[in-house]
DNA sequence: CAGGTTCCCACCTATGTGACAAAT
DNA sequence: GGATTTGTCACATAGGTGGGAACC
């Protein structure tokens, strides 16, 4: 078969659910319904992040993955019950999505992937790029990706090893990056590879970028979403479609650990050419002081740009014959990280079985939590060291170049599994727990808007917490995918902006306002504010009712269905809450907490151990000090002109030096 | 007075007014009700592009102006018919602009400003960048900026000075650059300086980036125009109020033929600071070669961000207190243009009679037409040597941080007139011209999304040409202020889009859509396209009934009384007529005009006499070949999420390679 | 001390400059 | 031959790399 997809369910890959190896091959795939991204929110069962997932549940996603997957012809990704909220309900999709160098992702993944993370920020690379089919041409799509914690450990490298070292730090929210060209039709998200390079990974818990904070020495799997919606204040309401790629996981460092992994970095990351020696297969740890530049005809550097422009830029990248791009023949039996703890030799590839471009299971590394001790990267570099011979050729992208013909193939084999339409009462969200993302904060990073919306402070504070909500019942902050939209760009705090001194009523639609991203995520954008320090910002969003001042409400009415026929909320964590147990803890959260010091010298505790992240201030990124603003947003969003902006205006009018605290109901 | 702002039509500056001095100073700021831009569509007489304006209607506009400019606290700013369409039309606005580094552009403009133009595009220098006050600060805006032509003349270099040498070539559409924030609120925008340095120019007329196209050696007039709008779609029925600095009047040239023009790039511009020389004042046409760079301490690295940043990126840039920033003291004598023919002493400079400080009409060149052999550059460099002995330190940034105590002072006093809601039968409208925009195609750059829309080709055209419009009246494309809203970001034709065949219904409004815009304005978008030939296409606005797919009605409703009440249209140009006659010409357009060979082969022969600007299919910019898109729109906008992207994809949906044809009543 | 983090650096890509030779 | 235009260059800025010393 050219596109055997092999279909799971979202958590089944994961090492969480190790002892259950799917009937079939797992899924990339995983469809909500809601903002929680996991199909395990539909199993109440999973209400702790260690959970392992019920061989029904498990089953049931899996076998709701494989019809999606497997048949192409049918339309199983819309959830019935939602249409009328769905701005193009006319036509059905059926997405399907394939990672884009894979082969790169899979060599780094062989040997354990390590993404370093800066208080300034940094990308990842390789840069997170997907292609898209499937998607219904006329209709708008907002697709977004998170990196999500993939288990509950600290690692440690040993003996060229990673290990577990221990139960995990506490998480930081994580932030929902949402693809700066949302929304967007199908056609335009399917005419290219989709990026996420402007996503940028920081172990500064105070960062006012947006960036994603991650703990370094921690394991993290990145997650791609697809939500059909022509506008992002829909987004909470929507259905989301989530797709894993296990071999995109990775481990937070600050530093590389394993040279391996750094010699990839060196050899396939354009940026990093200058680390590049002579030929010698492996660099002397740099020690041949400036060798004369001669290795000056990478012949990549239209690739490179590929590689690491199609995020916000539309530039160049041939929408389909491009070699670079085509996925990769080495595909494995896209089997579940369910196996993962069969520590599967990365030999074992079965290319045949399945057309599955984007994942190999084999891969994927075992993440069950507590399994401590675990090597991950046992597979050798012997295969990889054609690459590393090649000082004057991306070894990446000339492979690529070669396999062209593998692109049709798969293009429609990427998704692994499809989990749609499974909606559970509120209750139940409420229990259910996400392995990967149990105990994070989700963030809405909108991003897409370059032109950022500043406001000075002392606006009016239209769109906060309350406007949302409401429905305690919602406001469980069980760590499942939650949803919180972070508001980049600028803000400034000077005015007083909404200052959300306690914006501490509960509710399930949460936003996590985080300025500056825009800015530093390279998107050049004039100086609105001139401050640095931002607190975050959380609210809920409604599950119930909304009040007033609810952008939901105002821009659809439909919004209020969709909430109640898949009562699915967001949930936030308060950075303290975290501390209290494993990610799954359903404990209350804490009250207000300030997590600039700048601001009002806050607890800055969140991090217990480690010292102060010491930039509290910190002018982060390479243009310090005059990117914040603070919006203040105004109601009645209906038919005004641009709502995408409009929304950001609103989450960002949210930013205040506190975050919300609240209530967590089990 | 500190703020003696200064006020007249906005005509009356211009050298085609020479002969009637303003009985009082002469304004920078011009207000129109409609995407004509200047008054003089209000005042019939205004048929030829050359005809001087006649006093009455220069003394009425003046007048209006005067009002608004003297008067700050009053608003008259707000047309009272068309209220319903203000988004937030309670509070009435006052907007004051001030041109920021206005010395820098006063230097440049005594020795005759030159601006390079090239077949990558090049950035302005000195930045155009503005200081708003006065807007609501709750209300939203978009500002936006354009370039036409001075006058229809063509200027040699000869005997160091500019002489007039003959007529002007025809020109090619002028686009429309909206500021990428756009659109925001007015305390965003009031809150820093607003920057427009992603606006490029260049000479290649198959320009597919949505740059400015000049004709080299041709005098060029930027303008800033503010528009009370919170949704671009509004834009065309929405008022414009236009403002004109003088000073930033310049000659388009390939390659710099003064010399000091060149000293004063070099020793202001941080990216040429490879030419400042040791210290000799003057460099020595770089014959020292590669000195061993011994100025590396320029510190001016924030000052340079600044003044080069501003534009989309949000970055540092203090909001008020920057003393770069700070508009200058040495503000002479807002007098007008009219006084153009006067040629007055660039010494002659009445700083104690007005505060304006974005205007220095004595050093407006007189650019009456037909007026050759006026030397332009008389002013010696003398008193600017104090620049060019300054290797270590720009001048430029350092006298600004000299005068930090004129900000205030000058933040109000930078307008020097306003004309507005001056409304007109659309009849007389057809029958007005602008002496800067006669015979000039503008367009409408829609650079402040930076998630850009893409289709593929093949896509249903949902918004073209004959949804907007149609009254055949309003189609008259006399020259003034049109408004041809260009869709940047890329456009791929390869599909036929909507292919625009014979989009020849003549409407007034005008849609000029460019691809690949954005990603060359340095705004870094995911290459959805592949291809690069691009064809212009252009729009004609509703003036009367609104089409079926008119996203005009499916906005809103008051779109229409908008047009009604002023009845004012855009107008579109199609290259051929340009040639037939001067810019004010007022015959028939051509049929659809291929602007793009690689596309169709169409004729090139729009700039007769030089060759072909020898790139159909030129990979412009930087990067070539992949950023065209074809954005298929939908209609009912209404309501819909984001109607600032939608309206960039209905224009980008009309790209076709070819242009509109219309007559011209008159 | 050891593990981990931070800072600064050289070196890279990408792009904005004017100079200058060559082309038109 | 003169007037412009074009392409290429060295040299800027802006920012993405890993190295490695310093720090914790």
């Amino acid at each position: 078969m050219r596109d055997p997809v092999v279909t799971g369910a979202a958590m089944a890959y994961h090492p969480f659910q190790p002892h259950r190896p799917a009937p079939f091959p797992m899924s990339a795939y995983i469809a909500a319904s809601q903002p929680s991204f996991f199909p395990a929110l539909t199993f109440p069962e999973f209400s702790s992040m260690s959970k392992p997932l019920p061989e029904q549940a498990a089953s049931e996603a899996a076998d709701v993955g494989l019809h999606a997957a497997l048949g192409h012809q049918h339309h199983p990704s819309h959830p019935r019950s939602f249409n009328s909220l769905q701005p193009e309900e006319g036509m059905e999709d059926d997405p399907k999505v394939t990672l884009e160098a894979q082969n790169l992702w899979d060599e780094f993944h062989k040997m354990g992937t390590e993404m370093v993370i800066t208080k300034s920020g940094r990308r990842m690379f390789p840069p997170f790029k997907v292609r898209v089919a499937g998607l219904d041409e006329k209709a708008k799509y907002i697709l977004l990706m998170d990196i999500v914690a993939a288990d509950d450990c600290r690692y440690k490298f040993h003996n060229s090893r990673w290990m577990v070292a221990g139960k995990a730090d506490p998480e930081m929210p994580k932030r929902m990056y949402i693809h700066p060209d949302s929304p967007s039709k199908g056609e335009q998200w399917m005419s290219k590879p989709v990026a996420f390079h402007k996503l940028k990974l920081t172990n500064n818990i105070s960062d006012k970028h947006g960036f994603t904070i991650l703990n370094s020495m921690h394991k993290y799997q990145p997650r791609f979403h697809v939500v059909r919606a022509n506008d992002i204040m829909k987004l909470p309401y929507s259905t989301f479609r989530t797709y894993v790629f296990p071999e995109t996981e990775f481990i937070a460092v600050t530093a590389y650990q394993n040279e391996k992994i750094t010699q990839l970095k060196i050899d396939n990351n354009p940026f990093a050419k200058g680390f590049r020696d002579t030929g010698n297969g492996r660099r002397e740890k740099r020690k041949q002081l400036t060798l004369p530049s001669l290795r000056m005809n990478e012949n990549q550097s239209k690739v490179e740009r590929d590689g690491a422009e199609s995020d916000d830029s539309w530039c160049e990248q041939p929408s389909s014959s491009d070699p670079i791009h085509s996925p990769l023949e080495v595909v494995s039996s896209p089997l579940l990280s369910n196996s993962a703890s069969q520590d599967i030799d990365p030999d074992i590839e079965d290319e045949n079985a399945t057309g599955a471009s984007c994942c190999r299971p084999e891969r994927t590394s075992p993440l069950r939590p507590k399994s401590k001790e675990r090597p991950w990267n046992r597979s050798g570099l012997g295969k990889r060291n054609e690459h590393q011979d090649s000082t004057e050729e991306n070894p990446f992208y000339k492979k690529h170049s070669k396999e062209m013909d593998s692109s049709k193939r798969d293009l429609d084999s990427g998704i692994l599994s499809e989990v749609k339409d499974v909606f559970l009462p509120l209750t139940a969200q409420a229990q259910t727990s996400s392995s990967l993302t149990a105990g994070h904060l989700h963030t809405l990073a909108f991003s897409s808007l370059h032109n950022q919306q500043f406001f000075k402070l002392g606006q009016p504070l239209l769109f906060h917490p309350g406007q949302f909500s409401a429905n305690p019942e919602a406001f469980s902050t069980v760590g499942m995918g939650h949803l919180l939209p972070s508001l980049p760009g600028t803000n400034r705090m000077e005015n007083g902006g909404l200052s959300s001194q306690n914006i501490s009523c509960p509710t399930p639609f949460m936003f996590h306002l985080s300025p500056h991203m825009l800015a530093s995520q390279g998107i050049s954008m004039s100086p609105f504010g001139g401050l640095l320090s931002y607190p975050y910002q959380y609210m809920a969003a409604p599950a119930a009712a909304a009040p007033a001042f609810s952008p939901c409400s105002a821009t659809s009415p439909l919004a209020r269905n969709r909430c109640v026929s898949s009562p699915r909320s967001w949930v936030r964590f308060s950075p303290y809450q975290i501390p209290t147990s494993n990610s799954s803890s359903q404990n209350l959260l804490t009250a207000t907490t300030r997590l600039h010091g700048s601001l009002n010298g806050g607890p800055e505790l969140f991090k217990s151990g480690s010292r102060e992240s010491s930039s509290m201030s910190e002018n982060c990124g390479y243009r310090a000090g005059a990117n914040q603003k603070t919006v203040s947003p105004k109601t009645g969003v209906k038919g005004s002109s641009n709502e995408l902006q409009n929304i950001q205006k609103l989450v960002r009018g949210l930013e205040t030096p506190s975050l919300l605290s609240s209530k967590r109901h089990i």
